[in-house]
DNA sequence: GTCTATATTATGATAGAC
DNA sequence: GTCTATCATAATATAGAC
């Protein structure tokens, strides 16, 4: 049986630039599909169409809806990892809570400008699949390890509050992760417009103040 | 056009009480099925199966997925309010942070055994709507509405921390909404196990203590 | 109140022309 | 590398028997 079918997709030659395109286009296109609708709410017709391609391409480039998930996946995780190691590009201060700050609002930025991240997890995350283990196995164990054992760094500085370092790792993910996600509903009930870039920084504010509340002297 | 009053509406009559427990089958098995897929992702054939029952069944009751959707929705939001009032019952202590804490508790509580009313607003809440404006004005409304003047009163009474109210209301919302409809990928994250009470009343009083750190003295 | 049978449309996937 | 045409299946919904 053939095994790690993801890892060698069919596809690797010296690609031509318009086949890459193409690839890219349908790849956004299932981001937010599967991000919207979940891997079987989402159809592959309907991935085509928003990256303004014909369906059988999909075939063609990716062999079937689930190697395109797999795909999709890594392009997503991929972005957000490339994203948040530019912003704390140049944040290389002395202060943990500054470092951490820094963090927390290289995350909100991405979930405003990329919601689907989020939405692409949770997705799968409700009930027990494969998909969900290879995500855990492949993108999110490692992320999540390396973000905790971050955040009980701060807790030993007394930077961040005491309890479940798990579970408050994914307090503050959701409140960022969640809460962007849901701009339209957010947007309904409270009037906070969380398109608005004040509005994020107001977020981001916040949760820096709610879970790092020690050492507050520190700023810039 | 039927008129509705007296022409012979098809459900309108004294139920029968097999009717009613065939409802509620139904009516439960589009929760679980609209909170896991989303609308356009649940099938009637499969929200049937779940019931047990035969799908044109659904025609029957509920005309169409459509409606079938807003009853569902209606059964939720009634599950949720009748719980809370229930959990709030003996508690009309005088100190307001515990009356919050409770508050929390119960929510949690709740969202330990219907995860499917935090999915169930979620699979809508992240693009505009017909639904979600329908959702907002019955039933998330007048709930955000409610819990968010509450907040307010805390924040006055120094319990909750300063900031705007409407994020701070989502930021705790989703600390037990979102963390418990994800216990897969918790549990295979970070090994936590949100289906035990034990782990449930962690997270509880983690929220607790994060959210509301004013006035501390007060306890059971 | 419940069921079978069916009309219509949409889906995932493939074959083969260009 | 891209397209048209097509297959088998599953979806929502309806008609009508019992």
């Amino acid at each position: 049986m053939a095994n790690e079918e993801f890892a060698q997709a069919p596809i690797r030659r010296k690609r031509q630039p318009r086949s890459v395109v193409t690839q890219h286009k349908l790849l956004d296109a299932a981001i937010a599909a599967f991000a919207e609708n979940g891997f079987d709410g989402a159809s592959t017709r309907d991935i085509a169409a928003r990256a303004g391609v014909h369906h059988p391409l999909i075939t063609y480039h990716f062999e079937n809806k689930r190697k395109l998930w797999h795909a999709a996946a890594d392009r997503l995780f991929e972005s957000f990892e490339a994203s948040i190691a530019m912003s704390l590009d140049g944040t290389d201060r002395s202060h943990p809570r500054d470092r951490a700050a820094a963090f927390i609002r290289s995350c909100v930025r991405y979930a405003q400008l990329k919601p689907e991240l989020h939405s692409f997890i949770v997705q799968e995350s409700k009930e027990p699949s494969d998909r969900l283990d290879w995500l855990v196995e492949t993108h999110l164990g490692p992320l999540c390890e390396r973000t905790i054992s971050g955040l009980q760094e701060l807790q030993q500085l007394g930077v961040a509050p005491a309890g479940n370092p798990g579970l408050l790792f994914n307090m503050m993910r959701v409140s960022a992760g969640t809460l962007l996600a849901l701009k339209p509903e957010i947007r309904a009930t409270t009037g906070i417009d969380l398109e608005l870039d004040e509005a994020c920084d107001e977020l981001a504010d916040l949760i820096v103040r709610i879970f790092l509340p020690g050492d507050v002297a520190a700023s810039d």
